[in-house]
RNA sequence: GGCCCGUUGGUCAAGAGGUUAAGACGGGGGCCUCUCACGCCCCAAACAUGGGUUCGAUUCCCGUACGGGUCACCA
Protein backbone atom coordinates (compact mmCIF):
# COMPACT_ATOMS: atom_id res chain seq x y z
CA UNK A 1 0.00 0.00 0.00
CA UNK A 2 1.32 3.43 -0.92
CA UNK A 3 0.01 4.73 2.20
CA UNK A 4 2.82 7.82 2.33
CA UNK A 5 1.11 9.27 -0.35
CA UNK A 6 -2.68 8.04 0.17
CA UNK A 7 -2.39 8.47 4.05
CA UNK A 8 -3.24 12.10 4.66
CA UNK A 9 -4.18 13.16 1.57
CA UNK A 10 -2.90 16.29 1.08
CA UNK A 11 -1.89 16.86 4.61
CA UNK A 12 1.11 15.83 5.05
CA UNK A 13 2.36 19.08 6.21
CA UNK A 14 -0.30 19.47 8.63
CA UNK A 15 -0.30 16.18 10.77
CA UNK A 16 3.47 14.74 11.42
CA UNK A 17 3.65 11.06 10.67
CA UNK A 18 4.02 9.10 12.97
CA UNK A 19 1.96 11.02 15.61
CA UNK A 20 -0.89 8.76 17.42
CA UNK A 21 -4.43 10.73 17.34
CA UNK A 22 -7.28 9.62 19.24
CA UNK A 23 -10.81 10.93 19.34
CA UNK A 24 -14.16 11.00 21.23
CA UNK A 25 -17.01 11.33 19.09
CA UNK A 26 -19.89 11.82 21.10
CA UNK A 27 -23.15 12.49 19.32
CA UNK A 28 -24.61 15.28 21.85
CA UNK A 29 -27.42 13.60 23.77
CA UNK A 30 -27.58 16.26 26.48
CA UNK A 31 -25.87 13.80 29.53
CA UNK A 32 -22.77 11.52 29.31
CA UNK A 33 -23.33 8.22 29.85
CA UNK A 34 -20.52 6.57 32.05
CA UNK A 35 -20.19 4.26 28.83
CA UNK A 36 -19.39 7.43 27.32
CA UNK A 37 -16.97 8.59 29.61
CA UNK A 38 -15.27 5.68 29.82
CA UNK A 39 -14.78 5.29 26.02
CA UNK A 40 -13.56 8.82 26.73
CA UNK A 41 -11.51 7.97 28.74
CA UNK A 42 -9.81 5.01 27.46
CA UNK A 43 -9.17 6.78 24.03
CA UNK A 44 -7.47 9.71 25.81
CA UNK A 45 -5.48 7.23 27.66
CA UNK A 46 -4.07 5.59 24.46
CA UNK A 47 -3.22 9.32 23.04
CA UNK A 48 -1.70 10.58 26.13
CA UNK A 49 0.52 7.21 26.80
CA UNK A 50 1.97 7.53 23.56
CA UNK A 51 2.30 10.81 23.44
CA UNK A 52 0.01 11.77 20.85
CA UNK A 53 -2.76 14.15 20.40
CA UNK A 54 -6.45 13.66 21.68
CA UNK A 55 -9.17 15.19 19.15
CA UNK A 56 -12.72 15.46 20.11
CA UNK A 57 -15.11 16.04 17.20
CA UNK A 58 -19.28 16.43 17.89
CA UNK A 59 -21.36 13.82 15.81
CA UNK A 60 -24.70 15.61 14.74
CA UNK A 61 -25.67 14.14 11.45
CA UNK A 62 -28.95 13.18 13.21
CA UNK A 63 -31.11 16.64 12.70
CA UNK A 64 -33.89 14.77 14.22
CA UNK A 65 -31.91 14.51 18.03
CA UNK A 66 -30.55 17.16 18.77
CA UNK A 67 -30.21 18.72 22.41
CA UNK A 68 -29.61 22.02 23.55
CA UNK A 69 -26.86 22.59 25.76
CA UNK A 70 -25.69 19.13 25.29
CA UNK A 71 -22.32 20.18 23.65
CA UNK A 72 -21.67 22.10 26.76
CA UNK A 73 -21.96 19.25 28.91
CA UNK A 74 -19.29 16.93 27.39
CA UNK A 75 -17.25 19.88 27.33
CA UNK A 76 -17.59 20.38 31.08
CA UNK A 77 -17.38 16.62 31.78
CA UNK A 78 -14.05 16.66 30.25
CA UNK A 79 -12.77 19.03 31.57
CA UNK A 80 -14.09 18.02 35.13
CA UNK A 81 -12.41 14.44 34.12
CA UNK A 82 -9.07 15.72 33.14
CA UNK A 83 -9.69 14.79 29.19
CA UNK A 84 -8.42 17.48 28.00
CA UNK A 85 -8.36 17.58 24.37
CA UNK A 86 -5.80 19.22 21.85
CA UNK A 87 -8.29 19.21 19.17
CA UNK A 88 -11.75 20.69 18.57
CA UNK A 89 -14.83 22.69 17.88
CA UNK A 90 -13.72 24.68 20.98
CA UNK A 91 -9.98 24.87 20.32
CA UNK A 92 -9.85 24.36 16.68
CA UNK A 93 -7.12 22.22 14.91
CA UNK A 94 -5.25 21.81 11.75
CA UNK A 95 -8.30 19.28 10.67
CA UNK A 96 -11.09 21.17 11.56
CA UNK A 97 -14.47 21.95 11.77
CA UNK A 98 -14.64 19.47 14.37
CA UNK A 99 -18.87 19.44 14.05
CA UNK A 100 -20.25 17.61 11.28
CA UNK A 101 -23.31 19.32 10.22
CA UNK A 102 -20.18 22.16 9.44
CA UNK A 103 -18.56 19.65 7.63
CA UNK A 104 -21.44 18.75 5.38
CA UNK A 105 -20.10 19.52 2.02
CA UNK A 106 -16.89 17.52 2.32
CA UNK A 107 -18.36 13.59 2.32
CA UNK A 108 -20.54 14.12 -0.91
CA UNK A 109 -17.30 13.92 -3.01
CA UNK A 110 -15.81 10.76 -1.37
CA UNK A 111 -18.86 9.06 -1.81
CA UNK A 112 -19.21 9.65 -5.65
CA UNK A 113 -15.55 8.97 -5.60
CA UNK A 114 -16.98 5.69 -4.31
CA UNK A 115 -19.52 5.23 -6.68
CA UNK A 116 -16.90 6.06 -9.71
CA UNK A 117 -14.77 3.03 -8.21
CA UNK A 118 -17.85 0.61 -8.60
CA UNK A 119 -18.68 0.53 -4.50
CA UNK A 120 -21.03 2.37 -4.34
CA UNK A 121 -24.33 3.29 -6.24
CA UNK A 122 -26.89 6.24 -5.83
CA UNK A 123 -30.28 4.45 -4.96
CA UNK A 124 -34.04 5.55 -6.17
CA UNK A 125 -36.00 3.56 -4.02
CA UNK A 126 -38.63 4.71 -2.08
CA UNK A 127 -37.99 3.42 1.51
CA UNK A 128 -40.04 0.36 2.28
CA UNK A 129 -42.24 -1.68 4.47
CA UNK A 130 -39.41 -3.97 5.11
CA UNK A 131 -36.94 -1.77 5.56
CA UNK A 132 -38.75 0.56 8.20
CA UNK A 133 -39.84 -2.63 10.11
CA UNK A 134 -35.91 -3.92 9.80
CA UNK A 135 -37.18 -7.20 8.41
CA UNK A 136 -34.95 -9.65 6.23
CA UNK A 137 -34.83 -7.40 3.47
CA UNK A 138 -32.02 -8.29 1.36
CA UNK A 139 -30.09 -5.08 -0.07
CA UNK A 140 -27.83 -7.33 -2.16
CA UNK A 141 -31.24 -7.77 -4.69
CA UNK A 142 -31.65 -3.63 -4.75
CA UNK A 143 -32.96 -2.58 -8.84
CA UNK A 144 -30.63 0.26 -7.91
CA UNK A 145 -27.54 -1.60 -7.61
CA UNK A 146 -26.71 -2.34 -11.54
CA UNK A 147 -28.81 0.38 -13.34
CA UNK A 148 -26.83 1.73 -16.20
CA UNK A 149 -24.91 5.25 -15.98
CA UNK A 150 -27.05 6.71 -18.39
CA UNK A 151 -30.06 5.42 -16.67
CA UNK A 152 -28.98 7.18 -12.88
CA UNK A 153 -28.38 10.14 -15.29
CA UNK A 154 -30.96 10.81 -16.39
CA UNK A 155 -32.85 10.10 -12.78
CA UNK A 156 -30.67 12.51 -11.16
CA UNK A 157 -31.51 15.21 -13.90
CA UNK A 158 -35.12 14.76 -13.51
CA UNK A 159 -34.77 15.55 -9.58
CA UNK A 160 -35.91 12.23 -8.37
CA UNK A 161 -34.82 12.03 -4.53
CA UNK A 162 -31.76 9.46 -4.31
CA UNK A 163 -29.69 8.40 -1.75
CA UNK A 164 -25.95 6.59 -2.07
CA UNK A 165 -25.60 2.98 -0.63
CA UNK A 166 -22.14 0.81 -0.36
CA UNK A 167 -22.03 -1.53 -3.11
CA UNK A 168 -21.25 -5.01 -0.91
CA UNK A 169 -19.38 -7.87 -2.97
CA UNK A 170 -22.05 -10.62 -3.24
CA UNK A 171 -19.08 -13.27 -3.63
CA UNK A 172 -15.92 -13.37 -1.00
CA UNK A 173 -15.45 -12.40 2.74
CA UNK A 174 -14.42 -9.79 4.58
CA UNK A 175 -11.39 -9.98 7.48
CA UNK A 176 -10.75 -7.14 9.74
CA UNK A 177 -8.42 -7.17 12.77
CA UNK A 178 -8.98 -5.38 16.13
CA UNK A 179 -7.21 -4.94 19.05
CA UNK A 180 -9.23 -6.33 21.16
CA UNK A 181 -11.22 -8.96 19.56
CA UNK A 182 -8.07 -10.19 17.40
CA UNK A 183 -9.20 -10.91 13.00
CA UNK A 184 -12.76 -11.73 12.62
CA UNK A 185 -14.28 -13.07 9.13
CA UNK A 186 -17.44 -12.46 7.85
CA UNK A 187 -18.80 -13.60 4.30
CA UNK A 188 -19.98 -10.42 2.58
CA UNK A 189 -23.02 -11.94 1.72
CA UNK A 190 -24.14 -11.25 5.10
CA UNK A 191 -23.18 -7.19 4.70
CA UNK A 192 -25.93 -5.06 3.59
CA UNK A 193 -25.59 -2.57 1.22
CA UNK A 194 -25.74 0.62 3.73
CA UNK A 195 -26.79 3.98 3.08
CA UNK A 196 -23.70 6.62 3.02
CA UNK A 197 -25.22 9.97 1.97
CA UNK A 198 -28.95 10.09 2.90
CA UNK A 199 -31.76 11.58 1.46
CA UNK A 200 -31.33 14.73 2.59
CA UNK A 201 -27.66 15.10 1.95
CA UNK A 202 -25.80 14.63 5.20
CA UNK A 203 -23.79 11.49 5.61
CA UNK A 204 -24.88 8.49 7.33
CA UNK A 205 -22.61 7.74 11.04
CA UNK A 206 -20.85 5.34 9.31
CA UNK A 207 -19.42 7.07 6.36
CA UNK A 208 -19.00 10.42 8.19
CA UNK A 209 -17.01 8.43 10.51
CA UNK A 210 -14.71 7.26 8.53
CA UNK A 211 -14.21 10.46 6.14
CA UNK A 212 -13.66 11.81 8.86
CA UNK A 213 -11.32 9.75 10.67
CA UNK A 214 -9.53 9.63 7.87
CA UNK A 215 -9.27 13.05 6.95
CA UNK A 216 -8.09 13.91 10.63
CA UNK A 217 -5.40 11.53 10.86
CA UNK A 218 -6.88 9.26 13.23
CA UNK A 219 -4.97 6.29 13.87
CA UNK A 220 -6.46 4.69 16.43
CA UNK A 221 -10.31 4.20 16.24
CA UNK A 222 -12.10 3.49 19.94
CA UNK A 223 -15.82 3.03 20.12
CA UNK A 224 -18.25 0.76 21.47
CA UNK A 225 -18.71 -2.88 20.09
CA UNK A 226 -21.54 -2.37 19.01
CA UNK A 227 -19.72 -1.51 15.77
CA UNK A 228 -17.89 -4.57 15.79
CA UNK A 229 -20.88 -5.80 13.02
CA UNK A 230 -20.21 -2.73 11.07
CA UNK A 231 -16.31 -2.86 10.95
CA UNK A 232 -16.04 -4.94 7.82
CA UNK A 233 -18.03 -2.19 6.01
CA UNK A 234 -15.72 0.02 7.40
CA UNK A 235 -12.46 -2.04 6.02
CA UNK A 236 -14.32 -2.16 2.46
CA UNK A 237 -14.93 1.58 2.32
CA UNK A 238 -11.46 2.09 2.99
CA UNK A 239 -10.35 -0.05 0.56
CA UNK A 240 -12.51 1.63 -1.97
CA UNK A 241 -11.88 4.92 -1.17
CA UNK A 242 -7.34 3.58 -1.42
CA UNK A 243 -6.94 4.55 2.51
CA UNK A 244 -4.94 2.95 5.33
CA UNK A 245 -7.40 1.24 7.58
CA UNK A 246 -6.79 2.74 11.30
CA UNK A 247 -6.61 0.36 14.24
CA UNK A 248 -9.89 -0.57 15.91
CA UNK A 249 -10.63 -0.20 19.47
CA UNK A 250 -13.81 -2.13 20.20
CA UNK A 251 -14.42 -1.81 23.56
CA UNK A 252 -17.29 -3.67 25.24
CA UNK A 253 -20.52 -2.21 27.12
CA UNK A 254 -20.86 -1.14 30.67
CA UNK A 255 -24.06 -3.44 31.71
CA UNK A 256 -26.52 -2.06 34.97
CA UNK A 257 -26.95 -5.87 35.17
CA UNK A 258 -26.00 -8.85 32.95
CA UNK A 259 -28.83 -8.12 30.33
CA UNK A 260 -28.96 -4.64 29.59
CA UNK A 261 -26.43 -1.81 29.40
CA UNK A 262 -26.52 1.52 31.67
CA UNK A 263 -28.89 3.43 30.53
CA UNK A 264 -30.88 6.74 31.69
CA UNK A 265 -33.85 5.38 30.03
CA UNK A 266 -33.45 2.08 32.89
CA UNK A 267 -32.60 5.02 35.53
CA UNK A 268 -29.19 4.16 35.65
CA UNK A 269 -27.19 7.26 36.56
CA UNK A 270 -25.06 9.38 34.28
CA UNK A 271 -22.03 11.07 35.12
CA UNK A 272 -23.70 14.03 35.90
CA UNK A 273 -25.85 12.30 38.41
CA UNK A 274 -23.16 10.34 39.99
CA UNK A 275 -21.53 13.93 40.97
CA UNK A 276 -24.87 15.22 41.98
CA UNK A 277 -25.37 12.24 44.37
CA UNK A 278 -22.31 13.04 46.09
CA UNK A 279 -19.27 11.09 44.42
CA UNK A 280 -15.88 12.87 43.08
CA UNK A 281 -15.13 13.19 39.99
CA UNK A 282 -11.00 11.26 40.59
CA UNK A 283 -13.46 8.52 42.16
CA UNK A 284 -15.67 7.85 39.48
CA UNK A 285 -13.05 8.03 37.08
CA UNK A 286 -10.83 5.62 38.71
CA UNK A 287 -13.42 3.48 39.12
CA UNK A 288 -14.88 3.09 35.70
CA UNK A 289 -11.23 2.55 34.23
CA UNK A 290 -11.37 -0.24 36.32
CA UNK A 291 -14.34 -1.65 34.54
CA UNK A 292 -13.66 -3.70 31.84
CA UNK A 293 -9.91 -2.86 32.20
CA UNK A 294 -6.82 -4.10 34.29
CA UNK A 295 -3.68 -2.47 34.82
CA UNK A 296 -0.77 -5.01 35.24
CA UNK A 297 -0.42 -5.81 39.31
CA UNK A 298 -2.39 -5.37 41.91
CA UNK A 299 -2.78 -1.85 42.28
CA UNK A 300 -6.23 0.09 41.77
CA UNK A 301 -5.38 3.44 42.97
CA UNK A 302 -4.44 5.93 40.18
CA UNK A 303 -4.54 9.38 39.27
CA UNK A 304 -5.35 10.13 35.31
CA UNK A 305 -1.85 10.95 34.33
CA UNK A 306 -1.07 7.60 35.91
CA UNK A 307 -3.56 5.78 34.47
CA UNK A 308 -2.36 7.53 30.87
CA UNK A 309 0.86 6.21 31.87
CA UNK A 310 0.32 3.08 32.76
CA UNK A 311 -2.76 2.00 29.66
CA UNK A 312 -1.81 -0.34 27.50
CA UNK A 313 -5.46 -1.06 25.58
CA UNK A 314 -4.46 -4.35 25.15
CA UNK A 315 -5.40 -5.31 28.26
CA UNK A 316 -9.07 -4.12 27.90
CA UNK A 317 -11.66 -6.83 28.31
CA UNK A 318 -13.51 -8.49 25.64
CA UNK A 319 -16.56 -9.11 28.14
CA UNK A 320 -19.35 -6.44 29.29
CA UNK A 321 -18.90 -5.29 32.82
CA UNK A 322 -21.61 -4.90 35.57
CA UNK A 323 -21.68 -1.27 36.97
CA UNK A 324 -21.21 -1.95 40.92
CA UNK A 325 -22.31 1.11 43.04
CA UNK A 326 -20.75 -0.64 45.79
CA UNK A 327 -17.25 -0.93 44.49
CA UNK A 328 -17.90 2.96 43.50
CA UNK A 329 -18.89 3.86 46.94
CA UNK A 330 -16.45 2.11 48.28
CA UNK A 331 -13.36 3.75 45.33
CA UNK A 332 -15.27 7.04 47.13
CA UNK A 333 -14.67 6.58 50.48
CA UNK A 334 -11.51 5.88 50.23
CA UNK A 335 -10.48 9.27 48.03
CA UNK A 336 -12.29 11.21 50.69
CA UNK A 337 -10.20 9.93 53.10
CA UNK A 338 -7.41 10.68 51.09
CA UNK A 339 -8.51 14.18 50.36
CA UNK A 340 -6.39 17.15 52.38
CA UNK A 341 -8.75 18.50 55.30
CA UNK A 342 -9.06 21.92 54.07
CA UNK A 343 -10.09 20.23 50.62
CA UNK A 344 -12.70 17.76 52.36
CA UNK A 345 -13.99 20.75 54.30
CA UNK A 346 -14.60 22.58 51.29
CA UNK A 347 -15.94 20.16 49.49
CA UNK A 348 -18.89 18.85 52.71
CA UNK A 349 -19.68 22.52 53.74
CA UNK A 350 -22.21 22.71 51.53
CA UNK A 351 -23.65 19.53 52.61
CA UNK A 352 -23.35 20.35 56.20
CA UNK A 353 -24.77 23.32 56.06
CA UNK A 354 -27.52 21.42 54.85
CA UNK A 355 -28.40 20.06 58.47
CA UNK A 356 -26.25 22.61 60.77
CA UNK A 357 -27.64 26.12 60.42
CA UNK A 358 -26.40 27.48 63.72
CA UNK A 359 -23.63 29.54 62.35
CA UNK A 360 -21.65 29.44 66.29
CA UNK A 361 -20.71 25.77 65.01
CA UNK A 362 -17.88 25.64 62.79
CA UNK A 363 -18.08 23.77 59.56
CA UNK A 364 -14.46 23.03 59.23
CA UNK A 365 -14.63 21.02 62.98
CA UNK A 366 -17.95 19.00 61.76
CA UNK A 367 -15.40 18.45 58.77
CA UNK A 368 -12.80 16.72 60.14
CA UNK A 369 -14.94 14.09 62.01
CA UNK A 370 -17.34 13.38 59.54
CA UNK A 371 -13.90 13.26 56.76
CA UNK A 372 -12.93 9.24 57.93
CA UNK A 373 -16.62 8.03 57.89
CA UNK A 374 -18.61 9.59 55.00
CA UNK A 375 -18.56 7.25 51.81
CA UNK A 376 -20.25 10.12 49.37
CA UNK A 377 -21.16 13.73 50.08
CA UNK A 378 -24.76 12.88 50.13
CA UNK A 379 -24.87 11.23 53.12
CA UNK A 380 -23.50 13.70 55.17
CA UNK A 381 -26.58 15.69 56.54
CA UNK A 382 -28.15 12.71 57.81
CA UNK A 383 -25.42 12.26 60.23
CA UNK A 384 -25.53 15.72 62.00
CA UNK A 385 -29.05 16.12 62.78
CA UNK A 386 -28.60 16.60 66.68
CA UNK A 387 -26.02 19.62 66.21
CA UNK A 388 -28.81 22.52 65.73
CA UNK A 389 -31.25 20.94 68.57
CA UNK A 390 -30.93 18.64 71.13
CA UNK A 391 -33.41 15.81 70.17
CA UNK A 392 -35.98 14.11 72.45
CA UNK A 393 -34.57 10.71 72.96
CA UNK A 394 -35.09 8.10 75.63
CA UNK A 395 -32.90 7.59 78.41
CA UNK A 396 -32.49 3.99 77.55
CA UNK A 397 -29.52 5.04 75.30
CA UNK A 398 -27.81 5.19 78.82
CA UNK A 399 -27.70 1.56 79.29
CA UNK A 400 -25.14 0.20 77.61
CA UNK A 401 -23.23 -3.25 78.75
CA UNK A 402 -20.28 -2.97 77.51
CA UNK A 403 -19.22 0.28 78.62
CA UNK A 404 -20.84 -0.61 81.72
CA UNK A 405 -23.40 2.10 82.43
CA UNK A 406 -26.91 2.14 83.16
CA UNK A 407 -28.73 4.99 84.32
CA UNK A 408 -27.61 5.71 87.89
CA UNK A 409 -24.02 5.30 86.37
CA UNK A 410 -24.48 7.57 83.42
CA UNK A 411 -26.13 10.02 86.01
CA UNK A 412 -23.21 9.68 88.21
CA UNK A 413 -20.92 10.27 85.23
CA UNK A 414 -22.60 13.22 84.28
CA UNK A 415 -22.75 15.12 87.34
CA UNK A 416 -19.35 14.56 88.20
CA UNK A 417 -17.92 15.64 84.64
CA UNK A 418 -20.27 18.27 83.83
CA UNK A 419 -18.32 21.02 86.92
CA UNK A 420 -14.85 19.60 85.97
CA UNK A 421 -16.11 20.84 82.06
CA UNK A 422 -17.36 24.37 83.67
CA UNK A 423 -14.11 24.73 85.41
CA UNK A 424 -11.75 24.34 82.14
CA UNK A 425 -9.20 26.69 81.64
CA UNK A 426 -9.35 26.04 77.56
CA UNK A 427 -12.37 24.38 75.65
CA UNK A 428 -9.81 22.37 73.35
CA UNK A 429 -10.12 18.68 72.30
CA UNK A 430 -6.97 17.76 74.24
CA UNK A 431 -7.98 19.93 77.50
CA UNK A 432 -12.18 18.34 77.66
CA UNK A 433 -10.32 14.51 76.06
CA UNK A 434 -8.10 14.83 79.25
CA UNK A 435 -11.05 16.03 82.01
CA UNK A 436 -12.76 13.08 81.30
CA UNK A 437 -9.53 10.58 80.77
CA UNK A 438 -8.53 11.84 84.51
CA UNK A 439 -11.98 11.59 85.91
CA UNK A 440 -12.50 7.85 84.46
CA UNK A 441 -9.01 7.11 85.76
CA UNK A 442 -10.10 8.42 89.19
CA UNK A 443 -12.83 6.00 89.43
CA UNK A 444 -10.94 3.49 88.12
CA UNK A 445 -12.49 2.45 85.59
CA UNK A 446 -12.39 3.01 81.27
CA UNK A 447 -13.04 5.74 79.70
CA UNK A 448 -16.17 4.29 78.47
CA UNK A 449 -17.92 5.21 81.57
CA UNK A 450 -17.54 8.62 81.61
CA UNK A 451 -17.58 9.08 77.59
CA UNK A 452 -20.40 7.29 77.12
CA UNK A 453 -22.50 8.82 78.51
CA UNK A 454 -21.29 12.42 78.05
CA UNK A 455 -21.87 11.59 74.14
CA UNK A 456 -25.63 10.78 74.89
CA UNK A 457 -26.60 13.50 76.57
CA UNK A 458 -24.72 16.01 74.06
CA UNK A 459 -26.23 14.08 70.96
CA UNK A 460 -29.47 12.37 72.22
CA UNK A 461 -28.05 9.77 69.52
CA UNK A 462 -26.88 5.98 70.02
CA UNK A 463 -25.08 6.80 66.55
CA UNK A 464 -22.95 10.03 65.94
CA UNK A 465 -20.20 10.65 64.11
CA UNK A 466 -17.38 11.25 66.36
CA UNK A 467 -16.92 10.81 70.21
CA UNK A 468 -17.82 12.18 72.85
CA UNK A 469 -14.65 14.58 73.57
CA UNK A 470 -15.06 15.95 69.45
CA UNK A 471 -18.67 16.66 69.86
CA UNK A 472 -18.38 18.83 73.12
CA UNK A 473 -15.31 20.27 71.25
CA UNK A 474 -17.73 20.73 68.65
CA UNK A 475 -20.72 22.27 70.47
CA UNK A 476 -18.74 24.67 72.81
CA UNK A 477 -18.59 24.97 76.26
CA UNK A 478 -21.93 26.87 77.00
CA UNK A 479 -24.35 24.25 74.63
CA UNK A 480 -22.30 21.44 75.73
CA UNK A 481 -22.89 22.46 79.63
CA UNK A 482 -26.64 22.51 78.72
CA UNK A 483 -27.41 19.62 77.05
CA UNK A 484 -25.36 17.92 80.35
CA UNK A 485 -27.84 19.47 82.62
CA UNK A 486 -30.87 18.04 80.57
CA UNK A 487 -29.04 15.05 80.59
CA UNK A 488 -29.44 14.77 84.40
CA UNK A 489 -32.50 16.57 84.35
CA UNK A 490 -33.52 13.53 82.43
CA UNK A 491 -31.84 10.50 84.33
CA UNK A 492 -33.49 12.10 87.57
CA UNK A 493 -36.99 12.43 86.34
C1' G B 1 -34.01 -16.17 12.73
C1' G B 2 -28.88 -15.16 9.96
C1' C B 3 -24.13 -13.39 11.14
C1' C B 4 -20.57 -11.76 14.91
C1' C B 5 -18.80 -11.65 19.95
C1' G B 6 -18.54 -13.24 24.93
C1' U B 7 -18.62 -16.89 29.43
C1' U B 8 -12.89 -17.54 36.03
C1' G B 9 -16.37 -16.68 43.17
C1' G B 10 -22.56 -12.33 44.02
C1' U B 11 -19.48 -8.07 41.31
C1' C B 12 -14.73 -6.14 38.98
C1' A B 13 -10.88 -9.16 37.63
C1' A B 14 -5.28 -11.64 37.31
C1' G B 15 -3.46 -15.91 35.44
C1' A B 16 -1.00 -19.97 32.78
C1' G B 17 -0.98 -26.35 29.08
C1' G B 18 1.29 -28.89 35.10
C1' U B 19 -0.39 -22.94 40.49
C1' U B 20 -2.73 -24.23 47.22
C1' A B 21 -6.46 -20.52 40.45
C1' A B 22 -4.04 -13.76 42.50
C1' G B 23 -6.08 -9.25 44.27
C1' A B 24 -10.23 -5.82 45.17
C1' C B 25 -15.56 -4.81 46.40
C1' G B 26 -19.44 -7.07 48.87
C1' G B 27 -20.54 -11.08 52.75
C1' G B 28 -19.14 -13.70 57.55
C1' G B 29 -15.95 -13.71 61.98
C1' G B 30 -12.34 -11.32 65.16
C1' C B 31 -9.14 -7.30 67.14
C1' C B 32 -9.06 -2.10 68.25
C1' U B 33 -12.55 1.25 70.56
C1' C B 34 -16.81 6.22 74.25
C1' U B 35 -21.15 4.75 69.52
C1' C B 36 -20.83 4.21 64.31
C1' A B 37 -17.03 4.20 61.27
C1' C B 38 -11.60 3.92 60.06
C1' G B 39 -7.66 0.59 60.49
C1' C B 40 -5.72 -4.40 61.11
C1' C B 41 -6.31 -9.93 61.00
C1' C B 42 -8.94 -14.36 59.55
C1' C B 43 -12.81 -17.13 56.72
C1' A B 44 -16.32 -18.68 52.91
C1' A B 45 -16.85 -18.18 47.74
C1' A B 46 -15.07 -19.38 40.81
C1' C B 47 -12.57 -21.68 35.78
C1' A B 48 -20.88 -22.59 32.01
C1' U B 49 -21.19 -27.60 29.63
C1' G B 50 -20.07 -32.08 26.40
C1' G B 51 -16.48 -33.97 23.31
C1' G B 52 -11.59 -33.99 21.48
C1' U B 53 -5.78 -32.79 21.19
C1' U B 54 -2.24 -33.94 25.11
C1' C B 55 1.45 -37.65 29.75
C1' G B 56 -1.55 -33.53 31.63
C1' A B 57 -6.38 -29.02 30.33
C1' U B 58 -9.78 -23.99 33.41
C1' U B 59 -5.89 -22.53 29.57
C1' C B 60 -5.71 -25.09 22.51
C1' C B 61 -9.84 -27.05 18.88
C1' C B 62 -15.10 -28.40 17.86
C1' G B 63 -20.09 -28.71 19.48
C1' U B 64 -23.99 -27.28 23.16
C1' A B 65 -26.18 -23.95 26.61
C1' C B 66 -26.66 -19.22 28.24
C1' G B 67 -25.81 -13.97 27.55
C1' G B 68 -24.79 -9.77 24.44
C1' G B 69 -24.36 -7.15 19.71
C1' U B 70 -26.04 -6.41 14.78
C1' C B 71 -29.20 -6.96 10.61
C1' A B 72 -32.08 1.95 10.29
C1' C B 73 -31.93 7.23 5.09
C1' C B 74 -29.99 6.53 14.60
C1' A B 75 -25.63 7.25 16.26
Amino acid sequence: MTADTVWFENMEARIPRGQVRTRFAPSPTGYMHVGNLRTALYTWCIARHAGGRFLLRIEDTDQTRQVEGAVEIIYKTLRDCGLDHDEGPDVGGPVGPYVQTERRDTYLPYAQRLVERGCAYYCFCEKTESEEDAGDFSRGDDPCRDLPQEEVRRRLEAGLPWVIRQKIPHQGETTFHDEIFGDITVPNADLDDQVLIKRDGLPTYNFANVVDDHLMGITHVVRGSEYLSSAPKYDLLYRGLGWEIPRYVHCSPVMRDAHSKMSKRHGDPSYEDLIAQGFLTQAVVNYVALLGWSPEGEREFFTIQELAEVFDLHRISRSPAIFDLEKLTYFNAAYIKAMAPEDFARAAEPWIRRAVKNPALDPALIAAILQPRTEKLSDIPDKLDFFDALPDYDTELYVHKKSKTDRAVSLDALERVTPRLRALPVWTEEAIGACMADLAQELGCKNARVMWPVRIAVSGRAVTPGGAVELCHILGREETLRRLEDGMARLRA
